[in-house]
DNA sequence: CCACTATATGTCATTAGTGACATAATCGCA
DNA sequence: TGCGATTATGTCACTAATGACATATAGTGG
C-alpha cells in the first residue's frame, strides 16, 4: 500500500496503516474500501486532467463541491455508485474503470 | 449486446433492445446500466458455482432472497455497492470484479 | 394431483446516501 | 500582509436503497 493512499485512509479514520491495524476490518470490507479509495483517486486524476475544479465537476454532476471532495477522499458517506457516476461523467468507460479497480494494493498478494 | 442480457434488461423495463430504443438513456446511463447488468450476471454465476440458493446467499449477506433476486436482475432499486458486497462475499477479488466490468457489450466499440 | 424448493415481483418501514449550506483550511499571487 | 479561488469537514432535511414480508411463478418428485 502506498503512502498517499494510507494517509488518506487514516485521515478519514479508516484505521488502516500501522501494522496492528486492519483489526476489526474484515478482508471483504478491506477489499471494498480499497476499491473505493482507488476510485476516489481516479476521479481526482480525471477531474484534474480535465482542468476542472471540484465545484465545476459538482455542477456537471448536479451535486455540490463538498460531496465531490468527499468522493475523492473516499468518505464513508459516499457510495461506489456515486463514484462511478462521477467517473463516467468524466468520460471513463467500463474498461477504464476496470483498470482502476484492478490496481492492487497488495492486500492478498 | 447478447440475447440474454437484452432479455434481462427488457424484462425489467430498461427499454434497451430494439433499435429505436436507448432513447432517453444517455451514454453515461447506458454505461452504468451495462456495468450493473454485468455485475448481476457475475453474481449469479458465482452463487451457482458455489452451489448456493438465493436464500442461502441472502443469509450470508444478512439480506433477503428477494433482494438477491433483484441484484441478479440488476433491478433499479439495487445499488452497485450491494452487488459488489455480494461478489466480494463470494470470494471475488477486485481484479475479478475488474474483469467483469470490462466485459464489453460493444457500447463504444 | 399435491408438496416442496427455488426464483421472481410488489410493497413498505427503516436506514443509509445525497445535495446543500456553513465554515475552515490551504494555496498562490499581488 | 490580505484577497480570491480551491479544497476540506461538519451538519441536516430530503431522497433513495435496503431488508423483510407476502405472494406469484416455475420446476421436481412423489
Amino acid at each position: 500500500m502506498n503512502k498517499v493512499k494510507q494517509k488518506r485512509l487514516e485521515a478519514k479514520g479508516w484505521r488502516v496503516g500501522t501494522a496492528s491495524t486492519f483489526l476489526g476490518l474484515s478482508p471483504e470490507e478491506a477489499s471494498l474500501v480499497e476499491m473505493k479509495v482507488n476510485l476516489g483517486q481516479a476521479l481526482r486524476a480525471r477531474r484534474e486532467a480535465h482542468g476542472l475544479s471540484q465545484l465545476a465537476l459538482a455542477k456537471r454532476l448536479r451535486s455540490s463541491q463538498s460531496r465531490v471532495a468527499k468522493m475523492e477522499a473516499a468518505d464513508r458517506t459516499v457510495s461506489i455508485d456515486l463514484l462511478l457516476r462521477g467517473l463516467v461523467m468524466l468520460g471513463a468507460r467500463p474498461r477504464d474503470i476496470a483498470r482502476v479497480l484492478g490496481r492492487g494494493t497488495g492486500a492478498a498478494a
